[in-house]
DNA sequence: ACTCCTTCTCTAGCGGCGCTAGGTTCTAGC
DNA sequence: GCTAGAACCTAGCGCCGCTAGAGAAGGAGT
């Protein structure tokens, strides 16, 4: 008899064990940090053990990472929106936005900024994606070819970046967040 | 007697050799296949050269070739205003922008995405920055505190960095651009 | 109980990275 | 021609992502 539970058991922790290792070391010293030796130590194994798992070595890892963080991101800014119609909609669900990239500056980088990103459209990564998307568009209410949508990403993606590059007055989100929403709404 | 040129033109010169081909190799490859040692080579020395014209390293190359970069897209949107104002002006200095992104890419990340942003601030960076910022301010016309200079900026480059990874539909982009300038113009 | 076979894990190593200590060659000034 | 210093290279360090192949562990069949 095994340890514990059924070898599909095991295996499906410990890939978990493995993304929320690297997670917590990302965050905690930036995925450069994050290497596969560190990685193996962390979960008590050796590097190849990683490989059994992430065939696609560090990459996949982050690449999964991200994945869970669009989900999140997604379900952040629903729960932001929820209720709220016109300006509030669009200032609550940018406070979302930029809460979560600042509170998560690792994960939203794997989601963004690393090479994970060519080639992303056509698996599972579409649906979290495009519920985050829709979310957005759900704040501004009516946005018929999604142009209003894409232009409002496209604002809370800068600004999240330069905001944690230190180009921005931080003491000013308020202040772009209140023009951000005069701006959009409908 | 020397080859050519005094001591200090020589190594001025091999200077700007080695971030003409450092700036090349990105855009051709990306800036991971700019290595020390294919640098090397590329100007016909060893390693070690480069730490005697850049004791920082990779570091130090990518941010001087990241500061001509700032100057050249302030230049590149100055130019794009010139005689221009309310939304023609923000189109045009939008167009300016996503173009330079898209044009160099490797020189763009170099700018933004890059381990350089940390505390930037203090250096003759400031200068280029600045001048860039100042552009776009000129682009809204009046801007008491800048906080619409900072949305615009944001706004651009998310947008840039967001086309570029391939989730935004690339032939909305006179879309956006118009969506941009009607929402910001005044 | 013993063997066999799969499944799991580790050891060891490859090529490449950024970077540097220390020796050698060249050059300029006397 | 000699010498001091600048210029440059060789060789190597510790790290990286990744992998081939050896060996241990454990269940199935006899």
């Amino acid at each position: 008899m095994a340890k514990a539970g059924t070898r599909a058991q095991r295996m499906a922790e410990r890939r978990q064990q493995i993304l929320d290792a690297a997670r917590a070391m990302a965050e905690a010293d930036g995925w450069t940090a994050v290497t596969s030796r560190r990685l193996a130590d962390a979960i008590g194994y050796t590097q190849p053990v990683l490989y059994g798992h992430f065939p696609g070595g560090k990459t996949e890892i982050m690449r999964t990472v991200a994945l869970a963080g669009f989900a999140e991101l997604a379900a952040a800014m629903q729960a932001a929106i929820r209720g709220k119609t016109g300006p509030q909609a669009v200032a609550a669900v940018a406070d979302a936005y930029l809460d979560f990239a600042a509170t998560h500056p690792s994960l939203y980088e794997a989601m963004f900024q690393l090479p994970i990103d060519a080639r992303f459209a056509q698996d599972d990564a579409e649906t979290e994606l495009r519920s985050g998307f829709n979310a957005l568009g759900a704040a501004l209410g009516t946005d018929a070819d999604g142009t209003a949508t894409e232009l409002l990403w496209s604002a809370l993606h800068g600004m999240s970046l330069l905001e944690r590059a230190g180009r921005m007055r931080p003491e000013h989100r308020p202040n772009r967040i209140a023009e951000l929403a005069a701006r959009f709404a409908n």
